[in-house]
DNA sequence: CACTTAGTTCACCGGTTCTTTACAAATGTG
DNA sequence: CACATTTGTAAAGAACCGGTGAACTAAGTG
């Protein structure tokens, strides 16, 4: 679980298929982001790339087909397509035009989010590692989630408080706004105060001093 | 990998389907035979053994699973079934007749070859070695599936119990998640709530202190 | 069939964590 | 200095999380 936030990119044309996946993927700790078309995809994962591309192929404008060719000219994003059942065609059109997975409607929300998984797995899996990042004599484990402060002690922080300490650490030394903190240790949807942050900077602070 | 190269020959009656496959596979360095019909492929594979067999369940002719136990008369190489979706009873069948794998349609080229490599892998390493994880005073026996507890006293968890203490004793240390602990011990494509997790280590809990 | 065992899901509770808010202190600016 | 802006602190309620008992399903057994 370590590692950046994963973002999932739905295309699909119906709102309530949606709105219906996004509360899946957000209870999940994914941040979700939906296009109604496959143009708008397209533009969409030029300009954020995602952790896994939902495809439905029966879109209005460019089809699924089409929308997967061209984001496979510049992305390398898995892409898990949604077709209808018994559409062969497809399914042989679409893993020759670089589809990784694919789902057949109807789906539950479980499964799919299963496949995404498996496909994040399988695309992550050569880099994988716990690290330790030794920053200004702070040995934060992120396997084990824990910080060994100067002192000799060893402090196990909140889940929150140890996603924000290791992404400070990582850009340690760099100048981080509230709100890019909040983009990432929170997630990129995430809507709350900013001052949100301090809190959890002054909690830490405590916990690492001692 | 060291050894003769890998071969694999897939039984399945549609063309683009194979085209398709054989592009996966000999990009990624294996030889790729392809078969039509059950009756080919048993001759086939009297002729040439192969690494692994891929088996579509749908077949002209002889059926899969009758192709499956043809060729278990003669060969042992590996079988992977591919079947459609939901037919529970194929499966067990096929697996009843000596099939190592199976991989529902629709399926990615990925998750096969992954599949492959896993059968593959299976077969060279004959003796799996029984080992013993000694963890806090623990000792889990991974041949006789038993755990010694410090108080001397051993305990025969069920099935999943010691698939999951298993992972977490080889981890020892490292935070997992419940999706990483489902992914790995109760499978990739498990669709279940996370909470059963929780249920299980409770009962290891239970069992293990004693 | 009744009965047992394993596995899964659910509802509930109590404690922890997170978030918000309010206010004080510090800092910046004219 | 007077004022605005930013940062630190404390407290309280909301949200979340882990542990638990229990219901339920599925599979095996006598």
């Amino acid at each position: 679980m370590t590692g950046p936030t994963r973002a999932v990119l739905l295309v699909e044309d119906d709102d309530a298929i949606a709105d219906m996946l996004r509360g899946f993927f957000e209870r999940d700790g994914y941040r979700f982001f939906h296009a109604l078309t496959g143009e708008e995809a397209v533009q969409r994962l030029r300009l954020r790339p995602v952790s896994a591309v939902l495809l439905d192929l029966n879109l209005p404008g460019i089809d699924g087909i089409e929308t997967c060719r061209r984001m496979r000219e510049f992305s390398r994003a898995p892409i898990i397509m949604l077709t209808a059942r018994d559409s062969e065609v497809d399914k042989v059109l679409g893993l020759e035009m670089g589809a990784d997975d694919y789902v057949t409607k109807p789906f539950s929300p479980r499964e799919l989010m299963a496949r995404v998984k498996a496909v994040l797995r399988r695309a992550e899996e050569p880099a994988a590692k716990p690290r330790i990042l030794e920053v200004q004599g702070f040995e934060i484990d992120g396997g084990k989630r824990t910080v060994a402060v100067p002192s000799g002690s060893v402090v196990e922080p909140t889940a929150r408080e140890f996603d924000l300490l290791w992404f400070l650490a990582e850009n340690a030394g760099l100048v981080m706004s509230r709100s890019q903190i909040l983009e990432v240790v929170w997630g990129y949807e995430y809507f709350g105060e900013t001052r949100t942050v301090d809190v959890h900077i002054r909690q830490l602070r405590k916990k690492l001093q001692g």
